[in-house]
DNA sequence: CCTCATGCAACTTATGGTATTACAAGAAGC
DNA sequence: GCTTCTTGTAATACCATAAGTTGCATGAGG
């Protein structure tokens, strides 16, 4: 089954604009994560609507970080850019009549439950903050590249 | 994202089979989770390879268990429709280049991994005695329907 | 007024779970 | 033997959706 891997994406386009000062273009962005621009606006759309990224129009325009790196977590860009399912498999149906299939999906609902649950739990516990920082120590751990210069990226 | 329900509907199927003494067909089986024949014995095959349940062709043929249900848990049955992959997220690349996505990816595999690992250690909590156990309660609980007669599945 | 950029709708592509069709083969009954 | 019931399996079609693409409108500078 294919993966979202759309907060994967997006995180990683965030950390990439927290290096830099000036407002970033969806074309710059799509080639971090080697896809199209239109899907770059697509995906941001979300987080700048919660709040999270400004768009800018025209020359020199683009994206730009609007929140407290400190205060968001990678659960809220989890629910920004739309919060896709979690997991990828599941009960037949809801609210079956069979009784004997009603004790299958309690049971299985119950771990499917718990486990997006936790899921869940873990990306609220991160904040773009202390992913930043995380890049900046494998950064400094490898060599130190100056603000994002230097990168695979270009 | 489409969910693999294939884990839902063969728990839902052997929990029939439980509480019959003589083989199922393939064709009856397939109507109490709403599909075709075919789907159900290419699903069983699974089963059938690790010894959970024998088929036998021609008159008087069909399915029936052959493990012990005090021993086989949910897990072994989810290994045995083939281990689908248990989340619908993930990331964008393994392996990436970027310093970056690697930064971004070591924190979201780890929350990753742990929810399936979670999840899996929930379904090996889980018999299929314990399943029928439940069933039971539950019919009694609504009436106590014999044998599996009268229920929706006719 | 030309260029650069986003905004957005519509469409196409790719993938994978599910369903269907068709046919081979084996087992029981007549 | 022959017919019927059943599984075994390959090949194919169907369908939902993540992802990619195209086209055009809109707004901001220069």
């Amino acid at each position: 089954m294919r993966r979202d891997s759309r907060l994967s994406g997006v995180l990683h386009i965030l950390l990439h604009m927290a290096e830099r000062d000036e407002p970033v273009t969806s074309e710059e962005l799509s080639k971090m994560i080697d896809t199209n621009p239109v899907v770059v606006r697509r995906t941001m759309a979300g987080l700048r609507e919660l709040g999270y990224v400004h768009s800018e129009k025209g020359h020199g325009g683009g994206w730009t970080l609007s929140c407290d790196l400190t205060k968001v977590t990678m659960k809220d860009i989890y629910s920004a850019v739309g919060s896709p399912s979690l997991l990828a498999i599941g009960n037949r149906t809801d609210a079956p009549k069979c009784l004997v299939e009603q004790a299958v999906n309690a049971v299985l609902q119950n771990a499917f439950d718990e486990a997006e649950e936790m899921l869940l739990n873990r990306l609220g516990d991160v904040t773009l903050a202390m992913l930043s920082a995380d890049c900046h120590a494998r950064i400094e751990a490898r060599g130190g590249v100056k603000k994002a210069k230097g990168n695979v990226h270009g």
